[in-house]
This record gives C-alpha cells, structure tokens and sequence, in this order.
DNA sequence: TCTGCAAAAAGTGTATACAGTTTTTGGCTT
DNA sequence: AAGCCAAAAACTGTATACACTTTTTGCAGA
C-alpha cells in the first residue's frame, strides 16, 4: 500500500470520527493509541496529525500532543461569513447550469432528509443537513470549490457540537427544500438570497457568545 | 526548537521559493538533498512536503517522490472563479468598514508596485502584484478568509508562471490604482466590478488552453 | 552506434530507537 | 485530610535503520 492511501485512510477515519461527534472537543489524540488502533507505527499517525492540523479539526501543543480543536465564537463567525460568500455565489452557478440530473439528486436528497426528521433520527439527520451542502458543491464541476467547502463545513460540525442551544437545526430541512424550489423555477434571486438566509439563521441559532467551559475540563469529561 | 516551528520553518521556505519561481513546476525535490539543505533529518522534510501537498503546490506520487505542481488549466479556472467569488465580497466588506488606517496602508502600496513597475523591477513587481490582494485580506480581520485567500494567491503564483503569455501583469498596477480608488470613493458596487474585471483580466491573459510542455521535458530543464 | 539488460546506486515508505519533556504516581510533611 | 515534592511512567520530537522500489550506470550483443 502506498503511502497516501495509508497515511490518508487515517486522516479520513479521524476526520469521520471528528465530524460525526465520535470524539469531541479538547480530546486528547494520543499518538501510540491511535498507532496501535491502526496498526501503524507513530510515523504514520504523525504525518495524518499534521494534515489534520491544516484543517483545522485538530490542534498541536508544543510537547503536549494533539486535541481534537474547540474553535473560539469568533473564528465561527468567521467561518460562517466565508461560507456564506461561496455558497452564495455556487448556488447562483447552479440555478444557471444544473441539469435536470443534478436537480434530481438534490431532490432526492432532501426527501431522505425530510424522512429522517420525521422518524426523528437525530444523528442521520445531522449528517444528512451537512451533506446537503458538501452535495451541491460536488455537482458544480468545480473541485477546487468543492474542495474548500468542504473543509469549512467540517469545521463548522465541530462549532455546531460547541455551540448548539436548543434543538437547531431543526428549520434546516425546510430551508434546504424552499431554496430547492427556488433552483427549480430557476429564480436565481431568490435562491441566493434563501441560501443566504439558511446559513445566516444556522448562525443565529448557535450561541456564539457565550463563555465556553474550559477544555480541560472537556477533556477530563471525555 | 519545537516541532511546530522547525517543519513550519522548512514549509514556508519552500513555499516561498515556490511562489517566488526559483523551484520551477515539475521540479523533483530529493527528500535527503533538503534534509541535509536545511540540516535535518528526512522526517522533518516528509511532515512539510506532505503539507505542501495539502497546499497544492507540490504533489506526491507513489515511490517516486514529490515534484512541485503543475496545475491544469481546467484548474487554473476553477482557483480564479473561487478567488473571484471571495474577492468579491472581500472588497465589498472593505469598503464598508475599512478604516483610514487601513486604506493608508494599501495606497502606500500601491505607490510601490508604481516605483517597481517604473524602474523596470520585474521580480519586485510580481511580489507587490500579489501583495496587494493578501494584504487586502490580512487587513479585513477575518484570518478564515484571509488563509484560504492566501493559499489561492499561492496557488495564482504557480499558474502565472506556467501560462502567462505575454507581459501579463502590465495593467496590473493600474487596476489596483483604480480600485483602492473607487474604495476610497466609498463607492461599493464600483469597487466590487473593478475587483472582479481585474480577476478577469488576470486569468484573460493567461493562455490557459495552450498545450502544456511534457512535465519530463520540464523537470529535464531544472 | 544503438539497444537491451543486469548490477549498482539512489530514493521512498515505514518502523524503531533514543533524548528530552510532561504527566502521573506515591509517599512525606504539616 | 490536604498539599507538596521526587521518582517513575508516559509521551512527544527527531534521527536513524532497513526493506522495497525506482532510476541510473555500464557493459554485452547486434
């Protein structure tokens, strides 16, 4: 096995297990746990820190090791105003150029959401909300957009963990088929400006302000 | 020295050289040769190439080793439309909230690309060039924006030099003219077209369908 | 002179070793 | 019982070793 494919599966497995709440913020990653879990030597689980490092899921302490990141309000806010920019202007190109398929496929998506949420399947449901966006991104023919988004949505899995107060992504499933709608009677206004919208009350419905626990208490905790 | 610092060290002098042309597309980088370059161990090297690679301006293939990229021009597309997109907005957001400090900060700018422009300092030139738009973002507080912005300017660097036909940047130097002066007009929507034209202009410049040169042929030449 | 092939050299991919630091443990003092 | 300090354990940061792959070299044959 070469050793992107090694090094990458690794990546890909903590990232999954970060975007899905399988460790949480502050954790500590312990570099021979990780090896032996993978049955890898520490070289491995380094090179697949670092990259994890870059984006930004995780963070490294001089000699301390890595812990899972708990990225501050602001840098959520942050996150959510570059989001915004982009997928603003990828739903404009889509309403322009999706094809009938591509619709298709965002429809059925978002029917498979509409289903999760009403047999109340919280965890599916979250990821199915996430997904709507990487989604879209992926049937623009635009990778390196592509690309990026899909960097700032796993950050903004983590920031949602953080900050979440009530139950909120609770309106996501409608905002997502009305800016469908919008796509389909390609009324290009419109759905950015819903896209826009969708993102701007995700933002809103996160406490963003409010002082967090120290880490190392969510450590202790996890 | 920690372990942060000393990659980080080895990552940005190979940015820079890359950015800068003198580590042309295509070009092998030996592992042992910059180990022993930058007096350290192979491992220090793999941790910073396998981040360069994540930065897209190396690439790695299986036993074989890492070579500086060669982005495509379907490619070189795509990084202009996102830069488009988040520059857009970038200088939407400055024109609104941009203090005189700050605008201060750009016009001096400015004034230096016209004195390396005018003194015929090309290598100069081509740095103030793409300055100009990471400054513009290091100025607006708000890093997310400004890393991602960043790594495409990085990216622009490596495309320029493998596409540009003629003296491409020529009206470089006064597009910006003209849009920090529409910013200092306060007025949004013009700067925000400047911007955008500007970006066109860029990437119109570039022979971007040309066939590129065998990478072979190009690594035969370093 | 050119082609093909085998041996040697160079290079990558991963594991392990080791020095230095941080964290934990366990007992001693108050 | 709580706090503190030293020894032990655990962990990180870097270098080195080694197996395996690719590239180069050099020679034999056409």
């Amino acid at each position: 096995m070469d050793t992107t494919t090694a090094t990458r599966s690794i990546v890909d497995a903590l990232t999954k297990a970060i975007v899905e709440h399988r460790l949480h913020p502050g954790s500590k990653l312990a570099e021979q746990k990780l090896a032996d879990h993978f049955g890898v030597s520490r070289t491995l689980v380094r090179q697949a820190l670092f990259q994890l490092v870059q984006k930004r899921l995780i963070r490294m302490e001089p000699a301390r090791g890595a812990f899972v990141a708990t990225p501050s309000g602001e840098e959520a806010k942050q996150v959510f105003a570059v989001r915004r920019m982009l997928e603003a202007e990828m739903t404009r190109n889509f309403v322009r150029n999706a094809t009938k398929t591509q619709i298709q496929a965002l429809q059925e998506h978002v029917a498979q959401e509409k289903a999760a949420v009403q047999r109340g399947d919280v965890a599916g449901r979250t990821d199915l909300l996430g997904d709507f966006h990487v989604r879209m991104a992926e049937l623009m023919g635009n990778p390196v957009l592509g690309q990026i988004l899909g960097e700032l949505i796993s950050r903004c899995s983590l920031i949602t963990l953080m900050y979440q107060s009530d139950n909120a992504a609770e309106h996501s499933a409608e905002d997502h088929a009305a800016i469908l709608k919008a796509i389909v009677a390609k009324d290009e206004t419109l759905a950015v400006q819903l896209m826009e919208d969708h993102l701007s009350n995700v933002e809103a419905s996160l406490t963003l302000d409010r002082k967090l626990p120290n880490s190392d208490i969510a450590m202790a905790l996890a």
